[in-house]
DNA sequence: TATCTAATTAGATATGCATCTAATGAGGTA
DNA sequence: TACCTCATTAGATGCATATCTAATTAGATA
């Protein structure tokens, strides 16, 4: 469902707007265009916070920039806010958050990346369907045991002729951990609530 | 002033709001009523997990609570979800939440020193946040009304353990005044501007 | 009374993230 | 070129909080 992806993006609104210091910077925002070293000085932060505040804002859409020679103008983006608050009055839109959705989501991505024999016909792309084959991938090893790099090799190019990708990711997407060579499951609960968020983007 | 609050509350809805567990709940529990264990099933978490995220859901009004026998019933406000959309549809809503200079300040001394539940975690070290703290306290007593000793102290061992030093600041700080085991508030005129002034503690 | 079940509270751990200082980048001007 | 200003990135620190296990409360039942 494209209802993941929805759910996805309004965890990350709501987070951006859980912080005093952001809906404060919105609130300056919502007033008129200002500019960086302005709303430090009226939060009373200083500049490299608040600029790390306006990324996130940004990143989600609640702010817009505009550049003049090296001042950056930063405004509120009304429809952002006007979305959020229509996403939210309908009841099946909030029942939409339900987990079980993502289930199924998964299995549509299983079936357009794998073939009818198991292989992997590509890695995908995009960072939440890579983490939904990888965790395909990483369910077949046994949790508890320990693995020669040799092994999950062996095993992956069972799936796909990119076993070092595969096992680079596992160790980046916190589903597996490696120790002088030798591989092991991480603990599902370390990674499976990730829908495959990036942190920050690099 | 009622500003202050209303941005507080808002703030809280978004935190509430800011959690994949709690949006996951809210989506089942908006197909349905639920009970604490059904919850912990299907989102996959322990109990106590569960129990900690309703109460927060619950504190800010987003769920209800129903008990039948020794099973508690949660299930979704729609009056509070609604609602924030209507908050947030409004430019000048959002506007509002620019900061308001002492006010802002003295919130963010409660914010830090006064927990989720209203306790108040410690007694702020600092004569100014000490202020800011025992300004918050004393709102909570009627002007005009005679208070014994033991009915201060009840009512401050809601907010901390040690209620000997709060009434002893309340003092102090002028925001009080007592005869014979007998307090009262003192009018905010006699120390509202001092925002922290020396007095001497002690 | 003792016991069973459902839920919450207490306490511990670990991760996320807000904030700061210092360093770097990028545009403008003399 | 050198310098100035505004902003962002890097890296460190400390606090908030999501989660777990263990202990406790509360209702129901035998």
């Amino acid at each position: 469902m494209a209802d993941d992806n929805d759910s996805a993006d309004l965890l990350l609104l709501f987070k951006a707007l859980a912080d005093r210091s952001r809906l404060n910077l919105l609130g300056l925002l919502a007033q008129r265009e200002r500019s960086v070293q302005e709303l430090a000085a009226e939060v009373v932060l200083k500049e490299p916070t608040v600029s790390h505040h306006l990324a996130m804002l940004k990143r989600v859409g609640l702010v817009s920039l505009r550049h003049d020679a090296n001042t950056h103008w930063y405004a509120l983006q009304p429809d952002a806010i006007t979305d959020l608050a229509k996403r939210l009055s309908s009841r099946d839109a909030i029942a939409g958050l339900a987990p079980e959705a993502a289930d199924d989501w998964q299995a549509k991505v299983l079936e357009t990346f794998v073939d009818a024999d198991g292989k992997l016909k590509s890695i995908p792309a995009s960072r939440k369907k890579r983490w939904a084959v990888l965790a395909w991938l990483v369910r077949q090893f046994d949790e508890g045991r320990r693995y020669p790099e040799k092994e999950v090799n062996a095993r992956l190019l069972a799936r796909h002729w990119d076993s070092a990708t595969l096992r680079r990711e596992f160790i980046g997407y916190r589903m597996m951990a490696r120790e002088s060579g030798v591989y092991w499951r991480l603990p599902e609960s370390a990674w499976a609530a990730e829908t495959g968020e990036p942190f920050q983007d690099a």
